[in-house]
DNA sequence: AACCCCGGGTGATTACAGTCACACGGCACG
DNA sequence: CGTGCCGTGTGACTGTAATCACCCGGGGTT
């Protein structure tokens, strides 16, 4: 079901010798799932680690009162649910499918005994887990901001920074988040980001281009407003 | 000036044997930090891994409107400015002293070179890296919650429940943070976190014991107040 | 076609936390 | 001993984002 090459697609598996890859693909599993589903569990020992194959997720919390929170995003080509790895804890956030995917499970403890065995792999391992704190790190200075279209806008900034980085077009957000996923990263409520939205496009600054990608007409003033030296 | 003696108080570098304790704890500095002194700056290459031996330390990030934003304390026998030795980046946030503060700055380099020999080094610090993600994962949905009074609540829980598992006398949190310090960490005015510790002390479930300590009369109705089950 | 759900758009109202201004006691310091 | 700073306590005012209620259009599904 799962093949070697499937898992030598992802770039933090491509380095390990073909016969790993094959042992470790007969274990592995692949799955899909429907929008909304919840691919991994929050609170559980979650016995393996998901690989994003095709699809968007999104690791979310959920307050004491039931409130949504966005933590971040799980683009093709990389995976999440890797802390147990490390500390053999339990998955400390859902992961939940934004639009249909496609994903791998990878059990956790073959996993572990590989990065132990190939120091290189735990080394990736370790830097994505320093990622992983830096990127939550700038997110939370992110909610300090007091004004909101400034937290608004620098959200936007850095979606579009991740995109460039990616080697896609600037000027543009492919699959941008919804106005409520917006929201719930950036402890908003939907109809505020609606009216930022509203703001921006009044002033030329984004456009829509259809579902699925947003136009940023005027970066310059973007940026401007994300570093609040202006004001929407 | 270091002795290995000094650095094998330190939990993590404990394991490690006699000789290459002494190699490293000559290469060691020692530093002493007034209180509001800076012991890391952020986005610089930190070139040495910070072990906080006297005093108390706190990571704190800036917004781009310059407000401060509280991330997590630092206390002695623990240490920080670790990102690095996983991703080679630069220090992500700054690192303050709370109160006048004794350190040991071990070379990054050396660590590195260290851990990369020692796996279960590695693995410590891969735990510990975990550690703090789950933390900041925790913090960030206290954020989440809309209701300012349990926030402050949940963030005192967390602070009572740090302290009994350091083996404390539970039902109470010496040393605990001020107002402002509590402010910074959830996104909230110093004014409404002593409003909030007013009515809290009205109704008797805490009580300050002079400075540097702070009773915990009815852990029961702060536990209820953080879970929403109870409003102040 | 009918239906429905979802994402987006909008106004009116209101609670509520931020801000400002000031007061007070303790403690360190010269 | 005064001085000044820091942490805390408190009132008045106000801006502003959440909430509620509703509308609209498009893309699925049946």
């Amino acid at each position: 079901m799962v093949t070697p090459e499937l898992l030598s697609t992802f770039t933090i598996l491509k380095p390990l010798p073909h016969d790993i890859l094959s042992e470790l693909a007969a274990l592995c599993n692949l799955r899909k799932f429907a929008r909304r589903a919840i691919v991994l569990n929050a609170g559980v020992h979650e016995e393996a680690v998901c690989f994003l194959f095709e699809g968007r997720l999104q690791g979310v919390d959920f307050t004491i009162d039931g409130r949504e929170v966005g933590l971040y995003f799980v683009e093709p080509g990389d995976f999440c649910g890797e802390l147990g790895l490390f500390d053999h804890g339990t998955q400390p956030e859902y992961v939940i499918a934004l639009t249909a995917a496609v994903t791998v499970f990878v059990p956790m403890d073959s996993l572990r005994s590989i990065m132990l065995k190939h120091p290189n792999i735990f080394k990736v391992l370790g830097e994505r887990l320093a990622a992983r704190l830096r990127q939550m790190t700038r997110q939370r200075s992110l909610l300090g901001l007091p004004n909101i279209s400034q937290r608004v806008c620098c959200q936007l900034w850095m979606l579009l920074s991740a995109q460039e980085k990616n080697g896609q077009t600037p000027s543009m957000i492919s699959n941008p988040p919804t106005h409520m996923e917006i929201a719930i990263m950036l402890n908003l409520s939907r109809e505020t980001v609606t009216r930022v939205f509203q703001s921006l496009q009044a002033k030329q600054i984004v456009k829509r281009d259809g579902p699925g990608c947003l136009l940023i007409n005027d970066p310059e003033t973007l940026q401007a407003l994300a570093e609040g030296n202006q004001d929407l």
